[in-house]
DNA sequence: GATGAATGAGAGTTCATTCAT
DNA sequence: TATGAATGAACTCTCATTCAT
């Protein structure tokens, strides 16, 4: 199936932005990613900042609705949580550019962009939340700081688009499952007494 | 006591890059924070990258020095461990900005000054290496990725940088207590075996 | 009756030469104005040069034209002037955009469509010329420098292109028989002596 | 007395937007006649369109105060005007460039520039207004309509920035007499009836 | 007849850096 | 020590135009 030159000029955009960051990152180095004239890239994008924002939100919105999924009509928290830090770390192992795209650069979008980005992470987070408060009131997490702990588990997993490559030994379900471990573990969870599924 | 022009030119550097990135700020934007013409500025400064190169040798030595210190004469792995990350923790919310600067631009660097910077990373990475390495070794450790938990456990403190404020609620030592007792449950420690001093 | 492409085209080039000048004009706002692709507009013009051209040649030969009929077996250098007044007002008060950009845009044009246009020009305030030339031997126009005489009355006619709207109290007449009279005692021709027909 | 760079630009300026119009100039065209780079002019100009702001204010500001002067203390309508029209005509015939640009560009100008612009305009002309108004009232004037005739009087000076050359056979003071004289005429005043000073 | 795609050239503007004073 | 002046290169983006479909 072919791909569209939209398309093709969006992951020139994804893999520059997140290799070199986008101030820098030129319109010339997009073309050339894209094989395409400088000029024949606005057929394709508006301004270059339209483009990140636009690929903010295509990675940010698919990552929620997988995560609205993944927790739909879950009720155990340590089930809910499990699959949030599976998922997250597997979509960023699977998409490393993407979603540090979406780390890095959110401070360059202009306000209103951002404001329509940072509202999707915030939806998104409020899924681990929530998964966390219940579990603190179910008595199954244990946190002093549910809110701090949140974040440092976020971080913990965004770290994954930083360094894990497909070509090493460590496949992406072992490396899920040792990140939902150490979540558990890290809210007082017993090891074994979390299955994902 | 006063502040020499050179070290303003540098507080200026560190607050612009960890705020608008590297490529983000201008010659220009740098002299209007140090309160100097852009042609005085390098009266001050090598070139803009070299002020980078600096800024990070500045800071990662100084987080070096004062870990090797920390961890010096300490023999009980969880204690070492401990340490390092109290002192992670408490350097990145006292100087979120140098290490912002430190964790984003790195990508930035010629070959050359980039080699010296990751060298004291590893060089840093090492004594948390060594520790859990040890701490395995001797049973008191458990994780079976070790390397992944090490990098897992630095994203995770990193995060701190990000969004830790002094004006809130939680102190300095109550934070480091918090991402010791995380980094300790997730190597699978029991609360209360892990006192820092 | 249907209105051509073509004619669609000069028309939304006039209003947006007249109103944004040639060189702020760009295809795109052509296209846009009519309601065409901007590749689309090529089936319709040569260059925009060409068309800038065209446009002027009409206008100009129109009133070329229309000057030479009013004129023609003529013989009272004061009737003769009084019907060029009068004819170059209205038509500039009627088609206010196209005379602006004659009178605005010539500089713009290659030497030679220059060369055409001028022509025409020439052409044109030559029957201004004569008739003024031919008052003064006659004795019926009292004017020291006959040329400047002829170029400052045709630039207080242009001006009406940039004021006149329709809209007003001022019907067309009027308008044209206050430059009549403006012009007439301006040659030292008494009120009442230079009826227009 | 040398002539500041700044200067030097703002001349380059006048002759380049007088004779190829504002959008007609690149910024390469600007530094090149003003012999610098195209990066220095940016050290004595804004942005371009603060350049042509800047000439229009300076050119319509200078012509305003000096209209003030010529007709302070001058009670005869007849002076006023006179005074006004050969002010008028020698600026233009002077300043032909500076003139052209301000009677050509004031479409260019963002609305706020404009409005500065369109306001000293407005006051420059109600001077004519005023003596035309005045002599009507005391009878020296005749004119149905006085506004039209006022903006007639005008383009018809206007016109001089176009034409004027100070190596012809007409000296300003001529050219200024003659001028006069037409707007007198138009006005119904009999010839040697409002000698200028 | 109509147009999406394409582009080399050029637009205005800012870049990091140097240098004479 | 301090800076105004200067610039080549680069920036993002738009230009008028062509052409295959």
């Amino acid at each position: 199936m072919a791909v569209t030159t939209r398309e093709r000029v969006k992951r020139a955009a994804v893999k520059l932005f997140a290799d070199k960051g986008f101030h820098g990152t030129g319109i010339r180095d997009l073309a050339q990613e894209a094989k395409l004239s400088s000029a024949s890239l606005y057929h394709y994008m508006g301004t270059k900042e339209e483009l990140l924002a636009e690929i903010m939100r295509d990675s940010l919105g698919a990552l929620l609705e997988s995560a609205k999924q993944a927790v739909a009509d879950v009720t155990d928290p340590r089930q809910r949580l499990s699959r949030l830090v599976a998922l997250h770390v597997t979509t960023h192992a699977r998409q490393p550019k993407e979603t540090r795209v979406v780390d890095h650069e959110i401070g360059v979008l202009s306000p209103k962009a951002r404001r329509t980005v940072v509202g999707l992470r915030d939806e998104y987070e409020r899924l681990w939340s929530d998964a966390i408060a219940d579990g603190v009131r179910e008595g199954v997490f244990d946190t002093a700081e549910p809110t701090i702990t949140r974040i440092a588990l976020l971080e913990m997993c965004n770290g994954v688009a930083r360094w894990y490559s497909p070509k090493g030994t460590l496949g992406l379900d072992a490396l899920a499952g040792h990140y939902v471990r150490l979540a558990m573990r890290a809210l007082g969870v017993s090891d074994g007494r979390h299955a994902v599924s």
